[in-house]
DNA sequence: CTTGGTCTGTCAACAAGGCTGACGTATCTG
DNA sequence: CAGATACGTCAGCCTTGTTGACAGACCAAG
């Protein structure tokens, strides 16, 4: 809602030109972020089905080594899923060697999960794909397109997970203090 | 890949300004996609749960919406699922009376697919909600955003998919000719 | 110090919605 | 007529989401 400048209620453009608001634009955004989410994931979850994983391992995958020593219930807010459904991938995941799983120093009852140097391994060859058709898709469209296109999606957010993303890291350091961005 | 300009392979920039491919920033361009795509559904996701339909049931009932008399088989295409997995959604739309099936009349092998009103009113509400939180980001990001979001997204798509994209409508007429976007 | 409440993560069981494979049926088409 | 095509269906499997019940660790109040 914001400003709300001019926009009447009919949908046609008015003053300015607010063409791009109106139904049909909207239904060729909504269908276009469909495809391109097809496209977005298709190259990883190839390289996950040769390793008899799924997409769920990837996503925790990503988000551990994104923020190493993060919490589990952290970890199920950024994912949104229950601890349960988490959790069954994450044993996979700690089982085959891929990510850690260490007690927290201060709070014992929970575990601060790391990727290990074959976790990192998995995950950067997961990462590498999926930057290869982002990396095409930027220079394609250029430096201004690629800033308009992360104005959208931030739009398009969630407000408590448009905080995810601005605040990435969540760990703990060697004296088990909680290090949140810029916390003292 | 295209004409390629510039853009070295180290990762920095030169010249111009290559800031915008870098590792960082392409990793923050594919939270955007997750954390945004995870909004994208959440509010159909909502009312279809009330109504105990699923995400694959809006999928279908919107491309059928989309392009009435659709065939069983370019519905497959365009959702990348198998006609199993398709069947059992169509199944029990077709069952709750929101989908109507009927062979075609030029091959009567097919099926052509159409919204009844009531698959009309539901596929309305979910779109709304849908196109009502697009509206909004695509509102407060302006039009110049709009146009980069819609070229990023393009170009992350399947080659094929594209095509999807850019020629919705598939339908068959009265005297059961096929009709495409501009064919004779 | 003990005790109850609130976290933490785990186990069990179920449902949705993907998938493959095999078939059956109707309908076109050469 | 023979083969190809479009669709539906049965059976069975897997991933990944859900809820419910539970155990251990922590903490604050008595």
């Amino acid at each position: 809602m914001e400003r709300d400048r001019d926009q009447g209620g009919g949908g046609a453009a008015r003053g300015e030109s607010l063409l791009f608001l109106t139904d049909e634009q909207l239904r060729l955004g909504i269908e276009a972020m469909f495809f391109a989410y097809r496209g977005f994931t298709a190259d990883p979850d190839r390289i996950l089905a040769d390793r008899g994983y799924g997409r769920a391992h990837h996503r925790a995958l990503h988000f551990v080594n994104r923020s190493p020593g993060i919490r589990v219930a952290d970890l199920m807010d950024i994912l949104g899923v229950t601890k349960q459904s988490l959790n069954r991938v994450l044993r996979t995941l700690v089982d085959d060697g891929l990510v850690e799983s260490r007690p927290g120093t201060r709070d014992r009852r929970e575990r601060r999960l790391r990727v290990t140097a074959r976790g990192a391994a998995l995950e950067g060859a997961l990462s590498e794909a999926q930057r290869g058709r982002m990396r095409a898709a930027f220079r394609e469209a250029g430096p201004v397109a690629v800033q308009g296109f992360r104005q959208v999606l931030e739009a398009m957010m969630d407000p408590e997970l448009r905080r995810q993303y601005h605040q990435p890291a969540r760990g703990e350091d060697a004296f088990g203090r909680r290090s949140a961005k810029g916390a003292p």
